[in-house]
DNA sequence: ATGTCAATAAATTATTGA
């Protein structure tokens, strides 16, 4: 079983280069953050068209939208609210053999690493805390489960192209660190992607726009994450990050398809 | 390091968020 996920910043402007991705890698399972669309306006048809007919979709206007795409049959389709804000951030399907699977969109966190001047670093917090609570009150890690998405923080030193000159950048604070790894801890879930990267090896899934030259200056983080629940971990057996996509035209997403394949 | 995108509301240009 092949499974992916992708910030694709608008699936109605970027449709063409999703489609072009499950055609060159046929994944089972997609999940789309930022699509910036309300449900009814989702692109349904043409991933029908394609073979894709399970989906489960969770958007609004303008801002974040999470979606679940695949080939396989899903259950149990659901939405968490979190924060007290109905903001469309997490989706959730569970997929033959009982795997449940969770597609989150992590708040960016706005540009000031300080809860108490800037309230989009306190909501970021906030999210990851409750997360950290709710996984384990309402999840056993014996259950098998995967986590991805746009988790908006760079947890490793090799995560980020320089972790001196990012430990103040919003991303890769040591607070945000510290708050993604007790949620990572609090159900023994595995990092997948680097079970087969080293962490002393530099990798990413996202560059800015804002660079001249993304792949000259190569000033990335790794940003998207999949996570796997230990009964899992064993079953992994390949990984890409398709950082070609960063150039697909005619317009690139600032971030890349992270994928993992499983033996089940 | 403050550069570029995308969506929206309003009317070719500003705002907001990333």
């Amino acid at each position: 079983m092949r499974i992916c996920t992708w910030n694709i910043n608008s699936v109605r402007l970027r449709l063409p280069l999703v489609l072009k991705l499950l055609d060159e890698y046929r994944p089972d399972v997609l999940c789309l953050q930022e699509t910036k669309v309300v449900d009814d306006s989702f692109p349904t048809a043409e991933f029908r068209d394609r073979g894709y007919v399970h989906i489960q979709i969770h958007g609004m206007k303008s801002y974040n939208g999470v979606a679940i795409i695949s080939r396989l049959p899903l259950e149990g389709g659901d939405v968490k609210h979190w924060c007290e804000k109905q903001d469309c951030r997490h989706v959730l399907a569970t997929l033959p053999g009982g795997i449940e699977v969770h597609n989150l969109y992590v708040p960016a966190g706005g540009d000031v690493p300080d809860p108490a001047v800037n309230d989009k670093f306190a909501h970021k917090l906030r999210f990851l805390d409750e997360m950290r609570d709710w996984f384990p009150a309402n999840r056993s890690k014996d259950k098998p489960m995967v986590l991805v998405g746009d988790l908006n923080i760079a947890p490793l030193e090799h995560d980020v192209w320089s972790h001196k000159q990012l430990l103040d950048v919003v991303s890769h604070t040591p607070v945000e660190v510290e708050k993604l790894t007790a949620l990572q801890d609090s159900l023994s879930w595995v990092d997948a992607v680097r079970r087969f990267v080293p962490a002393n090896q530099k990798l990413y899934t996202w560059w800015s726009y804002r660079a001249a030259d993304w792949e000259a200056s190569d000033r990335g983080r790794r940003l998207d994450h999949i996570w796997v629940t230990p009964p899992l971990a064993g079953s992994l057996t390949g990984y890409q990050v398709l950082r070609e996509a960063r150039g697909w035209e005619p317009k690139p997403s600032d971030h890349v398809p992270v994928m993992v394949d499983l033996a089940v």
